[in-house]
DNA sequence: CTGTTAGCGCTTTCAG
DNA sequence: CTGAAAGCGCTAACAG
């Protein structure tokens, strides 16, 4: 005759492992058996579960478990600029989602924004392993402590820290020939159009002193590259990896006399280079006649049909995929190395001599 | 007489806040407040932030915390596609910027892909709310369990379920007033290319059975809306919304002698309505004046210029928003209603009279 | 196959 | 302002 746990008319208190058990007339360890498949008689687990549904009990508290286990099955993708412009770039939305294959279904992906003000979510929110989508000096603090709680990082294009595994691509290599390809054609008055090499989101002049307080790898490596081959190469910083930025900045460089105009320009990447090309027709050059333009990505743009864009194919969804490969050997207890992708030229039709 | 727990040399296993506690000579609590920020005197703090600098401490662990509180900081957002299916979308990835921007830095979104398969990661996940983003009726199991476990939860734009406050915008009725448009221009003759009407991303021919099975709200709605003025509106269902797939739908649509031609085509997303118009244009046909093109959503498309789209302009960004003020307040034990937002229609160059 | 026993690391009453 | 005690809900040894 023993008193029916009436537990409270299902009020507030959700059932606990331990409430499910008891009812079942079975220990909590077998109780807890039941529900990660561990090796129990089908018959208990059947009493087991059968008590869950009368206590509308519906598994462990994900919270108690990750506790007990010391693993939380999540991991952290930091980005540094809000969801909006991380993710309207095609480029860190295929590695995002190169990410997420890799991980498969049974891994969450947190998003955490680190825009540099309060670094305060990112130490305070549950994640095992972080893979930073690029990360700059000002996440140096994060990365301390991240290390400090030997939490496993990557860094897909990335400044390189101390103990966090990089996944690059041959940013300088790649932009040096494409460079190369303009070099070779005859250009010799060039300009480019940079992404933004801080996280400030303000068109400007490309000068000596923002390159040196430059942050932004990719940026940086690109316009190194470019370099090598143009020692000199000036240009605009464009605020942000758009068609419109390509654009103003297009109008920018290109409304002058055909004298001192460059014959080329290197946008820094596809959705610039788009823009820069919608400038020049607004502008009446025709391209590449008047003028050569040439990205880099290889993104597959909507409605960007007219031209073959001369550009360089980076694998973006690969990038992805090997910083959750390297995020899941972390895990392991493995050791993985630093990965480094290469990218594919490809001369498109956006490309050619100089006019003259 | 316990055997203490030795911890290995400090080897492997991190310090605790019980060990900052002893070396700095007070109690847990105490230590714990000199994190949280309580009220304890600044010496005191100094002396355990010391101490925790000594032992290589960065602050308590998330997980123990989130056991201890019942909170992690952490909202789930729900897709029920890959991420780069959802958040190619324009209008998917402004809603996600928006639940971000009204969340704030201060609470990470874990994002969880319910592609249908193993709806564990969903149970097993740790998350104090959860937004989804368009739900179906398979995720009727994971809510039942959400609802279980006392978990908020919001849908944009999804089916109605009972305990899931919905944030809608006025599909039907947008999608008729566009309709109502195009008729009062004098069509007669449509077609319609509608998004995905469930999970299975295959191009198909509209039919009835089709709609029968029909399981994404939007699109449903859309269309019934359409059919309010055009009750047997037939056309094309698309594997997504893509500018592709719009092409390849307006490709089939009107490739067919003037006279069976539409002579009007209602798109359900801008992306699908750019393809159809560059269809028409692969077929020598003029927008407007052989076919007629409206679209849905408002999204600014790059590279997409040349024609200003009669559309519905959708609060994307707005829905996001709401949701995330929705869990908010669901979190602070208030009780908000459903969200209904609505569109404007705008009346662009797509659209005009039937030729003849 | 099942039960007993200890905590995971932290916060939070409640006293002093 | 500080300390002692009591778990949050669960799982992992280890016995039986």
């Amino acid at each position: 005759m023993g008193v029916h746990n009436q537990p409270h008319a299902g009020l507030a208190s959700r059932a606990t492992l331990a409430d499910v058990a008891k009812l079942a007339g079975v220990s909590g360890s077998t109780a807890s058996l039941a529900f990660s498949g561990g090796s129990i008689s089908s018959a208990t687990r059947e009493r087991v579960l059968t008590a869950a549904r009368e206590l509308n009990y519906s598994g462990p508290d994900p919270r108690a478990r990750s506790l007990r286990q010391g693993r939380s099955g999540i991991v952290g993708v930091i980005i540094e600029d809000r969801v909006l412009n991380s993710f309207r770039d095609p480029m860190t939305l295929a590695a995002l989602d190169g990410i997420s294959q890799e991980l498969g279904e049974g891994s969450g992906l947190l998003l955490l924004t680190a825009t540099g003000d309060g670094e305060s979510t990112i130490q305070s929110a549950v994640f095992d392993a972080a893979i930073f989508m690029g990360c700059s000096p000002h996440l140096a603090r994060s990365i301390e402590i991240m290390r400090q709680r030997n939490v496993p990082m990557v860094a897909i294009e990335g400044q390189a820290f101390d103990g966090v595994l990089a996944v690059n691509i041959d940013n300088r290599h790649a932009s040096a020939e494409l460079a190369a390809l303009v070099h070779t054609l005859g250009h010799r008055r060039l300009a480019t159009v940079t992404l933004p090499l801080t996280s400030v989101r303000e068109r400007a002049q490309l000068t000596d002193e923002l390159v040196k307080t430059a942050t932004t790898a990719v940026s940086l490596d690109r316009l190194l590259g470019a370099r090598q081959v143009f020692a000199n190469l000036g240009g605009i910083v464009a605020a942000g990896s758009s068609s419109d930025e390509g654009f103003a900045a297009g109008m920018e460089l290109l409304s002058r006399p055909a004298e001192e105009r460059p014959t080329a320009i290197l946008a820094q990447s596809d959705l610039l280079a788009v823009g820069v090309i919608r400038a020049a027709e607004a502008l009446a050059l025709v391209v590449p006649r008047d003028v050569t333009v040439v990205g880099f990505d290889g993104a597959r743009i909507e409605g960007f049909t007219d031209h073959d864009l001369t550009t360089v194919r980076q694998p973006a969804t690969e990038k992805g995929r090997a910083a959750g490969s390297a995020v899941t050997a972390l895990l392991a207890g493995e050791t993985p190395g630093d990965v480094s992708l290469s990218s594919v030229l490809h001369v498109g039709s956006t490309s050619g001599p100089p006019a003259g």
